[in-house]
DNA sequence: GTCTATAGTGGGATAGAC
DNA sequence: GTCTATCCCACTATAGAC
């Protein structure tokens, strides 16, 4: 796994410094960094080259353009996060347990990965056709992981079913993925904190109670 | 209002051809067109006005420069949230139904202008910074008024009171932002239909209401 | 209000020495 | 594996004619 190519959490972009990572390694931290802060199209190869503490022609001995770095990035991040739901899916849970257990497993990937994740997020688009759809097909492999659990809940009676479950599915990650771009480590709330909160908005908003005398505010 | 800058909801790009529409109003609605395909950094002057019918040094004669079209988008999309949000504030409402007509009102303007809202959620870091603090405290004031609708709800005891009204507004803008990167108005379900899962989705998760034997999974 | 032409800059990527 | 030097292209914006 590449958890050493993870910044740690909340730290300043500091990939120049870091003696210990090999260039590769601090182009692929600086360029996650770079393209979530100036986006993919706005960051140029020789900003990553000066982020990695080399010249701009050195760059190509270790990867082959700047669309390279986003690829890896991407796939990188979606890779990842399958790991985890692989992991959690091998379990024995039920099913919202394990759903639970998706959430917040893919929430602190993100939040503990913001560089990547975001980058992963929202920069898709700059990749080649056949590279994009690659990645695509990935993302949707671990959502798909995401849905099935969704489902399962819905079949034993333990998450609403009045809903389809691609829909509580996006519904999910809108409140997971929104959070990357918000979340700040040095705020008042920890990570956990914030997976708390969306989980508990999430898990109440999905069991299908009611409260007495409220229902639906449109009829 | 600028109603009339706004393409009809799932039209593909036409800004060219419609001849109704003055240059600069195409060039608005074109360069929200580009923004969110492209986005800011890659969107080139040549394809603005390409699409807009001119050449590329005409268009410096309806803008000041590509800057000045990206400003305009986010603070008209952000005025237009704006008065939507300031007429539902001025109806009399208990605070939940107030809540659920901002959050209806929101998604509606954010799908039905999706270029536009899009461009402002991901392209304001490439204003300068006097411009985005601008923009930035144009969409701070909407999200307050969210935020005052939530806490009221709370006083009165119509929304859960253990999560602070700050995280929970920001929980309902997950919600509703990222739909705008997946809504496709070809797909299965209206924008309506979205609205009515999310918001039943984020209400129920809101009311503090548990059911049964349930409780928080955590234990 | 639009055109053509172009200034001036900076981009991605390559070549070949060390 | 990194350097310097450079090619070639694309970009934003301006100037001035019509």
């Amino acid at each position: 796994m590449s958890d050493q190519l993870r910044r740690s959490p909340g730290r300043p972009a500091a990939a120049k410094q870091d003696e210990s990572l090999s260039t590769s390694e601090r182009l692929l931290i600086g360029s996650a960094e770079l393209f979530r802060e100036k986006g993919y199209a706005g960051t140029t190869t020789r900003a990553l080259s000066a982020l990695a503490g080399i010249q701009n022609g050195s760059l190509y001995h270790h990867v082959g353009g700047k669309e390279d770095l986003l690829y890896r990035l991407c796939m990188g991040s979606l890779d990842d996060v399958g790991a985890v739901f692989s992991a959690i899916a091998a379990e024995d849970l039920d099913p919202v347990t394990r759903l639970e257990k998706l959430a917040r497993g893919y929430l602190e990937q993100a939040l503990n990965d913001r560089d990547r994740h975001a980058t992963m997020l929202s920069e898709i688009r700059f990749l080649s056709p056949a590279r994009r759809a690659e990645v695509v097909a990935r993302r949707d492999a671990n959502v798909a992981i995401v849905e099935n659990s969704v489902r399962q809940a819905q079949e034993v009676g333990q998450v609403r079913s009045d809903i389809d479950a691609k829909y509580l599915t996006l519904a999910l990650f809108n409140l997971l993925n929104w959070t990357i771009f918000w979340y700040n480590p040095d705020d008042e709330l920890s990570e956990q904190a914030i997976a708390e909160i969306l989980w508990s908005v999430f898990s109440l908003g999905v069991t299908g109670a009611r409260p007495d005398g409220q229902g639906k505010a449109k009829g």
